[in-house]
DNA sequence: CTGAAAGCGCTTACAG
DNA sequence: CTGAAAGCGCTTACAG
């Protein structure tokens, strides 16, 4: 008997035809809905598995447009110049709106001032009154957030986190990079980089450092790699939460004089390009720099050779999986994976031209 | 007046009903189709404009169903040991496959011999007896490759390039990498990691080099970069067109008793797994030592630390989106773009988990 | 130059 | 427990 090998042209009319039955009860059968006798169900099944039947994604939603409209929240980082890494997310979400609201998905954003957590708070009692369905945001205060993740969890609306996560806490999806492993990986680029036991400065550059889930991680995968190999580097931490050019510098300038030869300088967060300026004005061009995320900032910088690594997660996918996972799950039911681990990239000023968000 | 504000939930009824005609006087005017008074075309693309309208591409797809199957062809290198980097973009391709089967796409698979013109010449034939509807393949042989274009073209079969380009060629679209650069970029890597003027090897590992473009503007690339730095470093090329263990290992042996202190290492293709073995066994493990391709037996060697850096440019989405722009332009007439270059990426022991091709 | 109608493959009330 | 029918938004012959 010759093989269907794969064709599965055989759609709902199909089985129904082949199982005397309607394509309402077919239907039933496949989406396991009750008020189908056994044996007719079985009898489904087995030409449904027979077929190796495949539902036809288009048509599927297509009649699904008249459900009412599914409303998703969204609760992110105020966009400003010191925060243009939020842009990307955003952008990410955007796209996936325009793709899904054919299918009646309304997105609200939200937005808080990340040195701000009564902001957050506020906005939290904003999305809870909106009553949202499903709800997409990085959790940048932990306290506040485990809150809005149980919560979420008993008004029963799935929930996605993005950028970060909350270790220890596994309600909810994550979408985004293993801090831990970004922290590392930078490390191995410093330690192939500089030669001897030069001492290596680690930047955190933010107005909230010790809450500071993302940095605090990162920072630890970035030691951690020193110690693992056994090497000898002084590791300098260097904590300001002045993010301001001129702060930056004039610590800068302390710590310089005290260690004259840091060999490479590592920012634990998109602020890079503010201490890219400083090196080039304290004519420290020939320290080994580099920092995260690929913002306009930050890509002149690496242009100009001012920095030499930038680590970046796609944030702009980090939002589009986001809202796409929950547009999967609330329309088709589709499972949430617990975590999705965006790939880590590395760009220099020779592969940042083709790089995508 | 209230905005619509991007809403733009209006169909071809909508428009119909406020122009006054029907849906496919509206259809026609949308796609831009012959048969309608300017006038009522002006009114009607008045209307669409004004309500912003897209359409709805779910629908659009599901009632092209019915339309006859179209036919693609792809043309790529067999997939053996030597050329497991092949089963990525046939992958993808096999993905796209799945994806648009739905709508009557057939793909019909050819393969050839990398190191073989006339297994090339032989699958050519074939493919246009198959008479496709639209051709992937990669130009391994410059000149057949060429008259494959060339006849593409008279025969109106729009073709997709990936992996690599044909120079000074533009009657196709190419996806894949810049290769200049992505040499280029490696010879960044390498005098990040190499201090001193010690001499930098470019192992050329192949059945076929003097034609394989490729390979040689890879190589361009990275000498390129050593010459706009003013690096003194020696550069060696080491050619061999023996590709097994035996052959490469015994004149790797012969190249480092002349050169004892070869720093580094570039392998322009993905034969760097045999180099990393030929190091191991010959004890020289702290030569630093890239190459390319995320190919099963690189990362191994990477993970064991034997691979500093693998350079790779995404494989199996170039299959995956070589496929769906051969579909979007026959099905939708979307026109395809002449040039889409993949990201160059940089993976090492430390980020390759998190790597997706 | 224009329109009424059927159909793409699925889902969903509604009736029995 | 089961089925006939309408509808999702678009395209496509076909008729006029």
């Amino acid at each position: 008997m010759k093989e269907t090998s794969g064709k599965s042209l055989a759609g709902v009319k199909e089985i129904a035809k082949r199982a005397n039955v309607s394509i309402a009860t077919v239907d039933r059968v496949i989406h396991n809905r009750t008020g189908v006798s056994a044996k007719t169900k079985e009898k489904i099944q087995q030409i449904i598995d027979e077929l190796g039947y495949q539902p036809n994604v288009l048509a599927q939603r297509l009649a699904l447009t008249t459900r009412g409209t599914i409303r998703l929240a969204t609760l992110l980082p105020n966009i400003s110049d010191e925060t243009e890494f939020w842009r990307a997310p955003l952008d990410g979400i955007r796209r996936a709106e325009l793709e899904i609201r054919q299918y009646g998905i309304h997105v609200e954003h939200y937005f808080f001032d990340q040195n701000n957590r009564q902001s957050f708070a506020r906005q939290v009692a904003r999305i809870k009154k909106y009553k949202p369905d499903g709800l997409l945001f990085t959790p940048v205060f932990p306290e506040e957030s485990k809150q809005l993740i149980k919560d979420s969890a008993t008004a029963n609306i799935p929930c996605v986190l993005i950028n970060s996560d909350l270790p220890g806490f596994d309600n909810s999806c994550y979408i985004g990079p293993d801090i831990f492993h970004s922290g590392y990986l930078s490390a191995q680029l410093v330690s192939y980089c500089v030669k001897g036991n030069k001492p290596v400065l680690i930047a955190n550059i933010a107005r909230e450092i010790d809450n500071n889930y993302a940095i605090l991680d990162k920072e630890h995968g970035f030691r951690t790699y020193f110690s693992d190999h056994k090497l000898a580097n002084p590791l300098i931490s260097f904590n300001t939460t002045q993010t301001d050019y001129t702060a930056v510098k004039s610590k800068l300038s302390k710590l310089f004089k005290k260690h004259e030869d840091i060999a490479a300088i590592f920012v634990t967060n998109s602020r890079v390009s503010v201490v890219a300026r400083c090196l080039e004005d304290l004519g420290k061009k020939k320290v080994l720099l580099l920092g995260h995320d690929f913002t306009s900032e930050n890509v002149h910088s690496l242009e100009r050779g001012l920095i030499d690594f930038l680590i970046c997660e796609k944030p702009e996918e980090q939002g589009y999986r986001g809202i796409t996972t929950l547009f999967q799950n609330l329309v088709f039911s589709k499972e949430i994976e617990k975590t999705y681990l965006m790939p880590i990239d590395i760009i220099t000023r020779h592969n940042y031209r083709y790089y995508r968000n």
